[in-house]
DNA sequence: CGTATTTGACCCGCGC
DNA sequence: GCGCGGGTCAAATACG
């Protein structure tokens, strides 16, 4: 969060002439099928995922470099304007502030004055040098102009966007009321979108309904799916299993859930099924790592062990002791297949601060689980492109999102062991794969933080109801992942870069989901859905 | 002695 | 209704 200041992760500023081209390309030529949920928007086919990674950060640098180059220019420009007459030395220092920041074509003309200045007085040359700073200026200014007149355009049409999907929400949803006779069996089914995506588009009625998802916060739901199972009436479809007794402290937060799981039982079925899913939305990580259990910044404590079936390594089960209360839970696994493979699944949100290491992943995860139920929605309708999704959870990832209803609860699969190249990733039968226009792996160790950036490689992203579906992750093949790989793993060791990142994802999600939250991410989230019980 | 882990038992949902 | 599998609890055990 300290993100607050997300500059470019490379420690040399870029020029902000830089900076914005690839601002204003991504988001200029953002194909209207994929309205980002923030004003960034993705970069353009071509792009590498790399691009769309730095895309995210040169937009917020660019928002901040605009501001500030505007007051510079403003500056600049007003005291060239108000005085002709201005001191040369004046005129010089006011250059070099503003203009280094805008362009790079400065510095020549600043050097020159520089030398005109500290050399003497001469009218002509000044003169001169003054108007080219002047139609510098005036062009930086039109550029800036040119553009927010873009941002806001790109805005308005996501709002736009964004409106339409929500009133075809609605509609689905009043549609679907009829029929909701049927809601377990029909929510809990996925919806099939034969098109555009490679593979069955799965995707879970529940998450259709935008309201719901948005009121049930995503982490809610994950958490309360710990608890959630006491409140869980036998009656409603239950995903979790166990269900017994409840400590108190959960209780708190179940407090909430159970309001609203049983709140909903008088409302209507199918906010009771949205909920249901929601609570049980989790974030599972797929990353080559040899020690038991990865590293992700929080405390836990082993509560249990077991065998799962199709797997010969035993299934662990902890418990997030970061706080009494915490009701996250994490489930650790090696692959059957590639035992140095590890599977993390985590569940819930935390109700305790999170040191930052830790942020970046609960944040990760929380908006990966967001992500999955707003994006499942929009694919459901058939109004956004899936695209979105994965572009806003993970923006400089190349990998495909596959969506599944195989599993009663969403799950969103972020498998760090793959290439980059989602064409070699085989979906798992059930799962609907959605290629990702960018990002290299690299995002992922990044936006785990320290837990991840361990594990070498990272490329696929997937998002599926359930990872149990193994999904053998066939060897990198692509050349360009390697090199991703490395400068990923570079960037990544950069704290600074994750909590940027964390940051940026924070903004983003909160952006899109903004609706009934407040948007600060993970931690928001963690506070909002436990709202009850923690601070 | 306190804390963490292990492990068998129990509960629950689901499929047959 | 029964069996299976998943998930959790809690007593027993291990560890520092």
């Amino acid at each position: 969060m300290e993100a607050a200041a997300p500059s470019p992760p490379p420690p040399p500023p870029p020029t902000a002439t830089l900076q914005f081209p690839v601002n204003l390309n991504s988001t200029l030529h953002e194909p209207p099928p994929s309205p980002p949920p923030s004003p960034p928007p993705s970069p353009p086919p071509p792009l590498p995922f790399f691009h769309s990674h730095r895309a995210l950060f040169d937009e917020m640098n660019f928002f901040a470099a605009d501001d500030k180059s505007r007051v510079l220019i403003s500056a600049a420009d007003s005291k060239l304007r108000a005085s002709d007459n201005l001191s040369p030395t004046k005129l010089d220092f006011q250059v070099n502030t503003g203009l280094n920041l805008l362009t790079t074509n400065y510095s020549s003309d600043q050097s020159m004055v520089d030398d005109g200045i500290s050399s003497n007085p001469q009218d002509t040359k000044t003169k001169n040098e003054r108007a080219v700073l002047q139609a510098e200026l005036e062009r930086v200014n039109t550029e800036n102009q040119r553009l927010k007149d873009t941002l806001n355009q790109v805005t308005s049409n996501y709002q736009s966007l964004q409106m339409q999907f929500t009133t075809l929400i609605q509609t689905q949803k009043a549609a679907a009321a009829g029929d909701s006779t049927d809601e377990k069996a029909g929510d809990q089914e996925t919806i099939r979108h034969g098109g555009g995506n490679n593979g069955n588009n799965l995707v879970p009625r529940q998450f259709m309904d935008l309201g719901l998802a948005t009121n049930v916060d995503i982490d809610e739901p994950s958490m309360s799916s710990s608890e959630g199972r006491s409140d869980r009436s036998p009656g409603t479809t239950g995903e979790v299993a166990s269900s017994k007794r409840h400590s108190p402290d959960q209780g708190s937060n179940l407090g909430s859930n159970k309001a609203s799981k049983f709140s909903s039982s008088s409302s209507g079925k199918d906010v009771d099924q949205t909920e249901a899913t929601m609570r049980k939305a989790r974030v599972s990580v797929r990353a080559r790592s040899e020690a038991p259990m990865i590293t992700d910044g929080c405390q836990w404590r082993k509560y249990g062990q077991k065998m799962a079936k199709g797997n010969p390594c035993p299934r662990a089960y902890y418990r997030c002791t970061m706080a009494a209360g915490c009701p996250v839970r994490k489930q650790v696994q090696r692959c059957a297949e590639d035992k140095t493979i590890l599977i993390t699944t985590y569940e819930g949100n935390h109700s305790h601060p999170l040191p930052p290491a830790a942020m970046a992943m609960a944040s990760t995860t929380s908006s990966a689980a967001r992500m999955l139920l707003s994006g499942s929605m929009s694919s459901a309708d058939g109004l956004m492109n899936p695209n979105f999704l994965a572009r806003t959870l993970l923006p400089c990832s190349s990998s495909m999102a596959t969506i599944s209803a195989s599993a009663p609860f969403p799950t969103v699969t972020l498998d760090l062991t793959q290439t980059p190249n989602p064409l070699f990733q085989r979906p798992t039968p059930g799962h609907f794969p959605i290629p990702f226009a960018a990002g290299p792996t690299q995002s992922f160790p990044q936006i785990f933080g320290h837990a991840l950036y361990n594990q070498s490689k990272f490329s696929g992203l997937q998002m599926s109801k359930e990872i149990e579906a193994p999904t053998p992750p066939p060897p990198s093949q692509n050349p360009l992942a390697d090199t991703l790989s490395a400068a990923s793993a570079a960037i990544a060791s950069d704290p600074n870069f994750i909590a940027a990142l964390a940051s940026a994802m924070t903004s983003l999600i909160g952006g899109s989901h903004h609706q009934k939250e407040n948007g600060n991410g993970n931690n928001n989230v963690d506070n909002n859905t436990t709202s009850n019980s923690q601070q």
